[in-house]
Parts: C-alpha cells; structure tokens; sequence
DNA sequence: TCCTTATGTACAA
DNA sequence: TGTACCTAAGGAC
C-alpha cells in the first residue's frame, strides 16, 4: 500500500510507539544486521516522512527508509513473537514491536545524506509549508503528460498510482494532457485535493476517493467492494462502467505502470 | 503448487 | 525501454 499517505502514517506510528525511549534493534533476515547492531539501545528520538521516503532517527544517524513496490511494516504489541527469516529491521521495546519487510531500501544515513535526498525531492503535498508553485514551474514548461508528471517525485513527492489516477478524474483532467496545457488554477486544485485526499489517507490508513454523492448508495447502484481496500473512480476498474456515466473505463500501460481512466469524463 | 500481479525506483544500454 | 530487486496474496490448476 505505499504511496505517501501510507509513509506519513508510517512516521507517526513509529514515534507513538517507539519515540523518546531505547529500542532493541534486529535484522533476522541479516542484511542489515550491522546496522542493527549499532543501534541496538539507541533512543529513537523522531521520525520523518518526505514523500514515500521514511527517516527514523537516532542521534544525528537516520535510517532511510524506502518501502518500493512490495514493501511492508506491521507493527504489534508486545510480547513479540518470534521474527519470520524475511524481517529486515525489527524494532522493540517492552510495549511495542514493529517488522519491516521487503523494502527497496533500508540505510543508515547521515544528516547530509538525508538532506541529499529531500533536495532531489518535490514538494509534498502532507508536509506542511511545501510550495506547490515549484511544481508549477516545472509541469507549466513541460511536455510531458500529466500523468508521468504526476509520478515524477522530483515534480511532486508522494503521489502514487492510485492517487494519480484518481485525483485526474476528479478533476476531469486527461491523463495524456501535456502539463503545459494545464491552467494555474487547475493545478492549484489538484494540488489543494491531494493535499485533502492524502490527509484522510493518513487518517484512515487507506484511500478513498469517491465523493459522497456518487457513491453507490447515493447512485442507485449495487454496492461494490474494491479489493485493495478503498472506494476509488477508476484505478484498477478497466472495462467497468464509470461511476458516473457508465462509459467503460479505459486501461493503458504508461511508463511501465498501470493508467486508468474515463474518456468521457477526463477531457482534454 | 505454480503463476501472476502489485499502491516503486534505479540503473544499463 | 527494458530489467533487476524484493515479498506476499490471490487465482488458476
């Protein structure tokens, strides 16, 4: 479930559990057992999202971490039962445990090195004070689509396929439209309704996208559950009737990932 | 039990 | 553009 959404909540999580007080540190799966080692009894003294980058840090040290596609963390209470052999970092203490699992990246930074990453970083629409102008710069001078801009985290840091497809149809914006055909004030609200959708994503811990009055309740529809978990317009529902016009929603492959939409809906 | 798929990114050519 | 990486769930047999 990765997009930045999940990250955020991620954070929060670890410092509610885990935050002013030592941790046992472990890597079952032994690739990052030194680091683990290390900071086996350190403090972990705050933890930080930036997009779908995660930073838990322990005394001017961070550990970095980046969750990719298959990524996951759970986190139980304790006692901890014993670790499966594909847990990278296990943190514990006596009230709490948490697992990390098949991440793209799990690293022990410095400040410099955390700080490299966030320059190369877009603004995030879940950080407070981040500046939607300075992606405006670059999607009102480019020709590339506004889909691709959408998950180019140097554009923008935390938007996800699931977020990117939703938020163009609710904005009835199509996917292939350069972001230079894009208005100002089309981009300020795209940006204000991530900013909103993303925040109850942290809040609930899924996405939900689809606005009361077009749920299937308020359309007269059959209700419908969506397998990864929330109520969306178009990701994932190729061929299925639009929830609004009942035009069947489109599928392509952009960039190697999955693009869906409405071609009624989504103009250019 | 095997195969496919996935909310992601980096690097090589 | 293609491929490698990492894991688990769901569906086809």
């Amino acid at each position: 479930m990765p997009e930045g959404h999940t990250i955020h909540r991620l954070a929060a999580d670890y410092r509610e559990r885990f935050g002013g007080r030592p941790v046992r540190a472990s890597s079952p799966q032994g690739k990052f057992a030194d680091a683990a080692a290390l900071l086996d009894g350190a403090v972990l003294e705050g933890a930080e999202a930036h997009g779908k980058h995660l930073f838990l840090g322990f005394g001017g040290e961070w550990v970095h971490i980046h969750l990719g596609l298959f990524g996951k963390v759970n986190f139980g209470d304790a006692p901890a039962p014993p670790p499966a052999d594909t847990v990278r970092l296990r943190l514990a203490n006596p009230r709490s445990y948490v697992d990390l699992r098949g991440p793209t990246s799990c690293a022990l930074l410095t400040d410099g090195e955390k700080q490299a990453i966030h320059d190369r970083l877009g603004p995030d629409p879940l950080r407070p004070g981040d500046d939607p102008d300075r992606a405006w710069k670059r999607i009102s001078r480019s020709r590339t689509t506004i889909a691709a801009l959408l998950l180019d985290q140097k554009i923008i840091a935390g938007v996800g396929n699931v977020y990117r497809a939703e938020v163009l149809f609710r904005h009835g914006v199509d996917p292939y439209r350069a972001g230079k055909d894009l208005t100002r004030a089309e981009w300020t609200a795209i940006w204000t309704d991530l900013a909103a959708l993303m925040r109850e994503g942290v809040r609930d811990n899924r996405i939900d996208t689809v606005r009361p009055e077009h749920t299937p309740e308020a359309m007269g529809r059959p209700p419908r559950v969506d397998d990864h978990g929330g109520e969306v317009y178009v990701y994932r529902r190729a061929n299925l009737p639009c929830h609004i016009c009942t035009t069947p929603v489109r599928t392509a492959e952009l960039a190697a990932r999955n693009l869906f939409w409405c071609p009624s809906c989504q103009r250019r």
